[in-house]
DNA sequence: ATATATAGTGGACAAAGTCCACTATAATGC
DNA sequence: GCATTATAGTGGACTTTGTCCACTATATAT
């Protein structure tokens, strides 16, 4: 079992790591989107029909909260929702050409987002926190 | 620089740790205090006379939102504010019985948080998470 | 056919945080 | 020393973000 100064190195770098993920999320630069507005948007994206319980599912969002977000995107030309074949209460999210830009545009500001936030490290040194990361998600999330 | 599939997975791991962190970090258990309470209480917890705006710098909290937090554990017993000797304006912070007890309540359980977190791992393991992320927060937060 | 569960929506509310204005005091530039 | 400017703390008003509940419509299970 680790040490407490190990585990006070630990909540020291959650504390650190929270900052800087509130920093990489909060309002994503030069988008009218707020964050979860964002995960919605890029949710969407992934594939094709997607209903709103799903996306509520996925993100684990309320889907009242859900609901409201969606309405907001339909009445900014961001999707459409058209009826489910499958399932008459349910709809299916598409973007529209809009959406499917604003998306891209998301999708690429979060790639800068990481490289920018290793521009200052060697090759060396990025293969290592790649290396590093690997590490810890394997061991925290791809286990069972 | 990194390829395109490795800042894919830096991306997925950050959602992954936003989302286990934003766990740990939402509403510590059986406390009346939310996340952003608690910080400010173990902040005044970390040395004396400490003032709010020093807790709301260090915190990067809006003054008077730091204010209200700091009026509200007064009422409730965890803090004495007593006049600044240097500097009229302000006020030094102080946490009470009360309000150590509850901070050193918080301290456990934030250390048992990790501990549970680490549980499955072997002793093996634990060893190389912790590696993992010194090194990831010796890449991201401690050089300059 | 009836009971139960689920999808989506909106009203009402709560929590968390922001913005602005104000008072009192301190620090700075002459 | 005096005028100007900056800072500490507070509260009002507001926004953003999210939660909870109730309701309608449809689907699924018995």
């Amino acid at each position: 079992m680790l040490n407490q100064s190990e585990i006070s190195s630990i909540r020291n770098f959650n504390r650190s790591y929270t900052k800087l993920l509130g920093i990489l999320n909060k309002r994503v630069l030069n988008t009218p989107l707020t964050w979860t507005e964002g995960r919605v948007l890029l949710e969407i994206s992934f594939n094709h029909d997607k209903t709103p319980i799903e996306v509520a599912n996925n993100l684990e969002l309320d889907k009242s909260y859900t609901s409201r977000i969606l309405k907001r995107f339909e009445k900014n030309g961001l999707i459409n929702k058209s009826p489910s074949a499958k399932d008459s209460r349910s709809v299916e999210l598409n973007l529209t050409t809009a959406g499917t830009e604003l998306a891209q545009e998301l999708d690429d500001r979060s790639d800068q987002q990481i490289k920018d936030l290793l521009i200052d490290l060697s090759e060396q040194e990025q293969k290592e926190f790649f290396q590093a990361m690997t590490t810890l998600n394997n061991l925290l999330f791809t286990r069972k």
